[in-house]
DNA sequence: CCCAAAACTTTACACTGTAAAGATAGCATT
DNA sequence: AATGCTATCTTTACAGTGTAAAGTTTTGGG
């Protein structure tokens, strides 16, 4: 398993991006072994193999998923002001901006059932994610007395907005062409809260 | 159109019953037309002919799921004291409640893309959700300057919550054996809200 | 040099949704 | 009451999917 395998050369990436251009051009509901194939050029049974069955390729996109979704939030805080509010709300608002430009990823990662402790890359890749987001609680006061309720309360808000802006579900049915509101910034919905 | 069309005597019901079983049983990614005539009776097409196709029968079971999911929010709420708070919180156990019940009917209701505007029954039945959550809230302050914060957060909230829970993301990820800790109660992490 | 194993391909199969054509039952009209 | 019409359902066929097994080619080591 050196750099250069035996046929293609590193096919098993070719396959993860060709699986990650699929969803974001056609959605998670057109990924298919077969597309992913044809897309990289290889024969249908080829990606069957390396990720040993479509369940596999899930979890190995799911993986490169997290990962992007840990440097969407991780970009937008590195460009915030250091104050620890401020810090979480660009957290907040890089959570969303990846729902929003990724929603095949994002249904992927958290709204595909891909088994329970499936496999250790992807445990490790969504951890990251979530240490991003309890790093930014830290400076803050538990909002009850069970230790980490802050955390849950903030990812619960953050991935709960998200989540209902990309199923579409922001209210009660308009007509379509009624002008659609704009939607929440996090800061507009994110209770006070007080430091440690 | 009567109460009994002409072979099978309100097929349409059937299948619908048939679907839900199946979703509760087996998850909603087992559900198939194939397997809704089977367990109806009828050959494999039946259903594709009433729902036209397996996108109509998706958007008539997400209807009742919708309903179902009124219902539960609501006999919380009829089992809560009058104060506007328990009221509110009975309404968030109750969708979170239907969340834990229903996992496969839940996603199915927030997750699954169904087509903008495809149905006016399935309109009218996620307005109707929607708006048990709406009363529940009308009675608070809002959150921000702008109306229908207080609903943006709670719905937001209770959501994510809902959502995380579902898909087994309460927190960094642990090995198998861990035990696992208690869920959330909505009051831990419902913050203090001022009436109106 | 040769051979064993890894990396792919080919082939085959069960299952899915969809479309079209055929059969059947209820209803209305004459 | 007889006839034809239409909705309901069945049968048949087909393209596309994931998976398994067998075959082929390449790589790397003895």
């Amino acid at each position: 398993m050196a750099k250069k395998p035996h046929h293609h050369g590193n096919l098993r990436a070719a396959l993860i991006q060709a699986g990650i251009a699929i969803i974001e051009a056609e959605g998670l509901g057109a990924l298919t072994l077969r597309k992913v194939a044809a897309r990289a050029g290889v024969s249908h049974a080829a990606p069957a193999h390396h990720f040993a069955g479509l369940a596999g390729l899930n979890i190995a996109l799911a993986s490169q998923g997290w990962q992007l979704f840990t440097a969407e939030m991780e970009a937008h805080r590195q460009m915030a002001a250091p104050e620890p509010r401020a810090q979480l709300v660009a957290i907040c608002e890089g959570y969303l901006a990846f729902a929003d430009k990724h929603p095949g990823l994002f249904t992927l990662i958290f709204n595909t059932d891909l088994g329970p402790y499936c496999d250790e890359g992807l445990n490790a890749a969504s951890d990251a994610a979530y240490h991003v987001l309890q790093a930014a609680c830290a400076p803050f006061a538990p909002v009850s007395p069970r230790p980490g309720s802050t955390e849950a309360m903030i990812w619960a808000l953050v991935h709960g907005l998200a989540c209902l802006r990309v199923g579409g579900h922001t209210g009660a049915n308009a007509p379509p062409e009624a002008p659609k509101p704009a939607p929440y910034r996090f800061d507009e919905i994110l209770p006070p809260l007080r430091l440690k």
